[in-house]
RNA sequence: GCCGCAUUCGUCUAGAGGCCCAGGACACCGCCCUCUCAAGGCGGAGAUCACCGGUUCGAAUCCGGUAUGCGGUACCA
């Protein structure tokens, strides 16, 4: 028996692809990527993006990772048409329930139905006798497989062993044969039904049914057309669709994506890698340069342009077009992708996502003693200017800013001295610089205004103007890096650049007098 | 072990027989710009297209084999 291939859809019919998560973890990226191109894919062909939560495991299954993911899932854009009712919202769609432990009495139809037909048959073997028969296969060197034992019992055989109170699990029969099907990603695939592990348990002992008998019901009563997926799932496909054929159910496309990797090139893992797409929202990558990046994680539009909007994507996206290798999750490309995507937030997407984060901070200073003010909206919007191209993440913004609303701070003397200056030489010019700024100051206050008798200065002095702006711009900041120098002075003020200019010159003056003292 | 999938610069990729002694981006290096840091501009280094055979006038592109990697092989999903 060569079977055809029979994975086609029907033109005309409309779209129905899903993503299906198994809430026993937070959101991965990986998973994130799969939920996108679903998605991506329906909106691209006006088809339906349906989302089931597939917590069968009940063991592993939390309510708070449910959460996580269908919070994150939302967070990047990525709506269903149909789903589970959530957060008091009702469940949306015709082919509902769409949590698999309300479908229960479905698979357990199902399965009845298989076991009517004699496509599956109740199986008695216990653990140890599978797995003597693991043991045997693997000392002649077969690979393992089920041996049927049970798959030709008598009616009245079944009767006794179930009369010796042995339970049983249900078997779908594999039967002989190659199954072929066309992956819209990999080409034609062809798997021989020997190399499926003999047939296989679709329901436990206990009665709840196992994932490979459950995404086939589901995906069959649910009409998806298509199925876009982890690669893990490549070789597992023949066996569901050897079960949608059992079912007499329409098989529908399917669509095997490449794994994303980590550095060593193994399937990205929590262990070797960031895995949480919460964690790269908490750290401060916004949504569009995550859907971004993720999207080119796999998928190349062909040409040589590389920001994309949601928008964009669902325009261009194309199945067809999706790599069939792995691809390693590379972090510096992804926060590149973050520092475009900020710089084309709007003012207030922008404010809305930084500020957070520099007030986060200043807490964080004031819980340690630090006297800070907390800025407010517009606090930041007259900074976005200064900022903006310097954020690879949203939470850069506190490095940048943070010293503008301390009312002290720390200045590492060592640090006021310019390479090319002693101690001496710098407390001069920030003395000269302080007068020059009060005078100035004291008419207007303005970057225009400040910076060209500091200049003159400098030219009168034989003193590079460099050396003079980052004694100034320690001293009122208190780093060696900051937004440019005279925008930050009129934004910390008048009052406070002669304070800490003041601060400044004192502690060099200590720190120099200090050390001349125990010299000489 | 068996089955399957994959293999183009460090990384993400373009490339569907001649346009490729392989293009772009990130990262890296240098120069320019420049008050620091970024950003931007320019330039550099970086891939014998895993390897070996074959087909062809011609192969990264087609075919076969090998190697390596990864995935699957559960009463997990």
């Amino acid at each position: 028996m060569t079977e055809l291939p029979s994975a086609r859809h029907t033109p005309g019919m409309a779209i129905r692809c899903r993503f299906a998560p198994s809430p026993t973890g937070p959101l991965h990226v990986g998973g994130a990527r799969t939920a996108l191109y679903n998605f991506l894919f329906a909106r691209k062909l006006g088809g339906s993006f349906i989302l089931r939560l597939e917590d069968t495991d009940v063991a592993r299954s939390e309510l708070e990772y449910e959460r996580d993911v269908l919070d994150s899932l939302h967070w990047l854009g990525i709506e269903w048409d149909e789903g589970p009712e959530v957060a008091g919202l009702p469940a949306r769609g015709p082919y509902g329930p769409y949590r698999q432990m309300q479908r229960l009495d479905l698979y357990r139809a199902a399965a009845d139905r298989l076991l009517a037909e004699d496509k599956a048959y109740p199986c008695f073997c216990s653990p140890e006798e599978l797995a003597a028969d693991r043991k045997e296969q693997e000392t002649a060197h077969q690979p393992p497989h089920y041996v049927g034992r049970c798959a030709a019992l008598s009616v009245e055989e079944r009767a006794g062993r179930q009369a010796e109170g042995r339970r049983a699990v249900i078997r779908f029969r594999v039967g002989q044969g190659v199954v072929e099907f066309d992956d819209l990603v990999r080409g034609h695939v062809a798997i021989d039904t020997t190399a499926l592990g003999g047939d296989l348990v679709i329901v436990r002992s206990d009665g709840t049914p196992l994932y490979h008998f459950t995404v086939v019901v589901d995906d069959a009563q649910m009409a998806i057309t298509h199925v876009i997926r982890g690669e893990e799932h490549l070789s597992n496909t023949p066996k569901h669709i050897l079960l949608f054929r059992a079912l007499g159910a329409e098989v529908p496309v399917f669509a095997h994506l490449p794994l994303i990797l980590n550095p060593d090139r193994t399937k990205m893992s929590k262990r070797k890698s960031q895995t949480a797409v919460a964690a790269y929202r908490a750290e401060g990558f916004v949504k569009e340069a995550l859907v971004n990046y993720l999207a080119l994680l796999g998928w190349s539009p062909g040409t040589e342009e590389e920001i994309f909007s949601l928008d964009e994507l669902a325009q261009r996206f194309e199945l067809e077009r999706v790599h069939s290798a792995g691809a390693v999750f590379d972090r510096p490309r992804l926060e590149w992708v973050n520092g475009q995507w900020i710089r084309r937030l709007s003012d207030d997407e922008l404010i809305e996502g930084a500020l957070p984060y520099l007030r986060d901070r200043l807490s964080e200073q004031e819980a340690g003693g630090a006297q800070v003010r907390l800025p407010g909206e517009d606090d930041l919007r007259a900074l976005l200017p200064l900022v903006r191209e310097r954020m690879p993440l949203l939470s850069s913004i506190s490095d940048l800013v943070d010293f503008l609303f301390v009312t002290e701070i720390a200045v590492e003397p060592r640090l006021l001295v310019p390479k090319r200056w002693d101690a001496s030489t710098t407390l001069e010019a920030l003395s000269e610089a302080r007068r020059l700024i009060a005078d100035v100051g004291a008419v207007s206050f303005e970057a225009d205004e400040l910076e060209p008798p500091l200049r003159a200065l400098c030219e009168d002095r034989g003193w590079k103007a460099g050396d003079l702006f980052m004694a100034i711009r320690v001293a009122i900041t208190g780093r060696t890096a900051a937004p440019p120098l005279f925008d930050t002075l009129v934004a910390l003020g008048f009052e406070r650049t002669l304070q800490r200019l003041d601060a400044a010159r004192e502690a060099l003056a200590n720190e120099k007098g200090g050390s001349h003292g125990t010299a000489t």
